[in-house]
DNA sequence: GCGACAG
DNA sequence: ATCTTGTCGC
């Protein structure tokens, strides 16, 4: 078997990179910090998984209302895994899944968090910004740990934090949204600013570390990946989805 | 050169 | 992310 354009690079070549970081720099270039005008009913996340034997990005995007405190609205997208994992251009591995599975939203909302870094990157573009920007739409990075930057612990109450630094410039906030439980790293995405990316996280928490628009996007993804392998084994040989 | 390193 | 069950602590 050779290796089609469709098979995984096992080594991601120099030059690659180099056009890598140069997309980066143009959707930096277009990034926009402003406050967001009221803290949204609906407030989108979007996540992926990985099924490294099938060789496919599994994503997806979900719109949580607040006030009813359920998911409206529930869209995927399963592509071709393309890339290994690249510290600092994980959103080349993850994003073309991501965005189309947003795309695939049909219910509105007012901005959407991602599953890792937004402006808290090393050339302030990590995922958030890369898919916020490239679609125009309200970003926040929500990650789970930290990609760069120094910062002093948060307090232990829930609500409290320390702003995350990085080359005399602050470039996130660590959020502690549990008493007592691991902070999260919380950074602008686009077109959103430090207050609101608090106001919006803070404002989707309830009994979990993780804000529920992502902490269920995450849930999501891990179900679509344990049927999309069920029904590829030996035991999902019949039509999970007879048509009439 | 060495260690760190979102998911 | 992924390999994986029960167990310890707030
Ligand atoms: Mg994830």
């Amino acid at each position: 078997m050779e290796a089609g354009p469709s098979s995984k690079p096992r080594k991601v070549p120099p030059g690659l990179i180099e056009q890598w970081k140069a997309c980066q720099a143009e959707l930096r270039a277009r990034l926009v910090i402003e406050s967001l005008t009221e803290i949204p009913r609906f407030v989108a996340g979007a996540d992926a998984c990985f099924d490294e034997v099938g060789g496919r990005v599994i994503a997806c995007a979900l719109v949580w209302d607040r006030r009813e405190r359920k998911v409206v609205d529930l869209a995927q997208s399963v592509r071709p895994l393309e890339f290994p994992y690249v510290p600092t251009f994980l959103s080349f591995r993850e994003a073309p899944a991501v965005t189309e599975a947003i795309q695939r939203l049909s219910h509105p909302f007012g901005v959407v968090c991602f599953d890792g870094q937004g402006y808290a990157h090393p050339r302030r573009c990590g995922l958030a910004t890369h898919v916020g920007v490239s679609l125009d739409v309200p970003a926040i990075g929500c990650a789970k740990s930290r990609l760069i930057g120094t910062h002093e612990e948060p307090g232990i109450e829930a609500g409290s934090s320390s702003p995350l630094t990085h080359a005399g410039e602050q470039i996130g906030l660590v959020l502690r949204t549990r008493s007592a439980t691991k902070p999260i790293y919380a950074s602008i995405g686009h077109r959103v600013d430090l207050a609101s990316v608090r106001q919006v996280l803070l404002a989707c928490c309830t009994r979990y570390r993780i804000p529920e628009p992502t902490r269920l996007a995450d849930i999501e993804v891990a179900k679509m990946k344990k049927t999309l392998g069920f029904e590829n084994s030996e035991l999902g040989k019949s039509d999970p989805h007879p048509a009439p």
